[in-house]
DNA sequence: GCTATTATAGACCAATCAGTCCAAAATGAG
DNA sequence: CTCATTTTGGACTGATTGGTCTATAATAGC
């Protein structure tokens, strides 16, 4: 056989992850991907299909890997706890199933603005996801207590919040604004199912 | 003197604001703004200075009339009846000051998330924006008799539900869906304050 | 009707985009 | 060391980007 040691594809993978995250598909040209990955033009189309190929496998890994945060954190503390400690890790940078959350907000979210209108297929994928994230939200809002009316209109009240949040991380606010809306909300929260 | 009759400079502006609001900076391209403008492109870059020029003349446009829009409902009804009449509006499609609001979300948060990273003046300024907003919010709180504090932290949350709605608006869910976490919301506000 | 003036349409340009291809480099087998 | 095999860098392609420029068309003054 020839060369063994080709590059580590799931690593590479990582890598483009965090900058389709970061820069959005669009902006995110096969320049920037290929040194963010380290590997060359024919590395790249050796392992993947094409761009929007590697795209999709980021953004369901992403999916993945946001539900994986969700569910250990289920299986740690009370549900609306969970919630809260997921949506305030957001924005800490905490470490989380191998992934570091930094500022940038939920990457399903951001695909599903940029690429309405744009990619349609894609578009339909990201939001696909999030309503997963949303029945996740239900369950644990009855888990907690809530109604089943109520637990649906709250899940989907925290999805908007969440929608949100891809936004406000993005605009250069001291850290205290962006933590206290997700306070104040959780307290409204709490208030509403009690 | 030559032609008097050159093209409708505000209304061609009027075109590329819905434009850009659509599809966003980048994936308007000049070609598009042309079509929808209905001039050619000599006529564009003699009346503007170029693309970037224009799309920064119709973010201060959409400012300011998303503003006007608060401030008369702001005068019409009671701060916190302004306030939700102003979100429920966004997902209705109901004309305002000019401009028919359809199933968009605010432009100014599509801008923030699509330009930060890429044209971090142009994020900054729709930003700046933001914030004006968010202090109107404010005002609206207090004078429906918020503490002070409180009036704070649930304009922030609203905020980000405003930045919530841009994406919750692209995604093709069912009217209820949109309009029913916005009712949500109002009641646990109204709640808190009362 | 003629001319000076000005807006227009569209050809054109350099830069950039994603994607292809080939020659060269690197390796394991013998 | 040599050769077959496969990855690799980077030149190349055609399409598209925003922006410029020129030749034409349309008008007002006379």
């Amino acid at each position: 056989m020839a060369r063994p040691i080709e590059f580590d594809r799931s690593k590479a993978l990582n890598k483009a992850l965090v900058l389709f995250w970061r820069k959005g598909y669009q902006a995110s040209s096969m320049a920037d991907l290929l040194a963010a990955m380290g590997i060359g033009r024919s590395s790249f189309y050796a392992a993947f299909t094409d761009k929007r190929g590697l795209f999709i496998e980021c953004l369901d890994l992403f999916a993945e890997r946001t539900m994986e945060l969700l569910r250990r954190a289920r299986t740690e503390m009370p549900p609306v706890d969970a919630l809260q400690h997921f949506f305030e890790r957001n924005f800490l940078g905490a470490p989380g199933a191998g992934l570091v959350r930094q500022h940038w907000g939920c990457m399903l979210v951001s695909t599903v603005l940029e690429m309405a209108g744009v990619d349609d297929e894609l578009a339909a994928r990201a939001s696909r996801h999030l309503s997963d994230m949303q029945d996740f939200f239900q369950a644990c809002l009855r888990d907690a207590g809530a109604a089943p009316g109520r637990a649906e209109e709250l899940a989907a009240m925290l999805m908007l919040f969440n929608e949100g949040i891809r936004v406000s991380s993005r605009r250069r606010l001291p850290e205290r604004q962006h933590l206290q809306p997700i306070v104040t909300t959780f307290r409204l929260i709490r208030d509403a199912i009690a």
